[in-house]
DNA sequence: TTTCTTACA
DNA sequence: TGTAAGAA
């Protein structure tokens, strides 16, 4: 109860890439290309990443986003407005317009897809009569 | 052993 | 994003 890692642990709640990686279930390699692109900004230990609570709850944010089917580039938007204390209004303006879009684009798909269903059915139909009029016939 | 960077798929 | 390589 007196090694380096209890030490740092009541210092300040940190993490390190791989208990992230383990605890969201994504790679190491996956939240350094968040980094890359600017979705993380990791303090450094020397050449080490040092992941504190505001990262963490940016990683959680940028994954739900990425769940949604936002594209990096809009998480990035609405992450660089983010603020762990106060949620600016403008960030949350924003997200809720770009959630609405998605909700719109989403609704559209679905509706797209509902009338190839319509189709398909049909066409299934259709086939299905003309082989019983086969059978029937021959 | 773990993490880092870089480069390629 | 995965994988590979070489360094720290």
């Amino acid at each position: 109860m007196s090694g380096p890692k209890e030490a740092q642990q009541a210092a300040e709640l940190t993490y390190t890439i791989s208990e992230l990686a383990a605890e969201f279930g994504i790679t190491a390699r996956a939240i350094r290309f968040y980094e890359d692109q600017d979705l993380l900004q990791p303090e450094r230990d020397g050449i080490k990443r040092v992941y504190l609570r505001r990262d963490r709850g940016r990683l959680k944010l940028i994954l739900r986003g990425k769940r949604v089917g936002f594209s990096l580039s809009d998480i990035g938007e609405m992450l660089a407005l983010y603020d762990p204390n106060n949620e600016s209004r403008e960030q949350l303006k924003l997200t809720l317009g770009k959630s609405r879009d998605r909700l719109a684009i989403l609704r559209r798909q679905r509706q797209d897809i509902d009338e190839v269903i319509a189709e398909l059915e049909d066409g299934c139909r259709q086939i299905s009569d003309l082989m019983e009029t086969q059978t029937e016939t021959s």
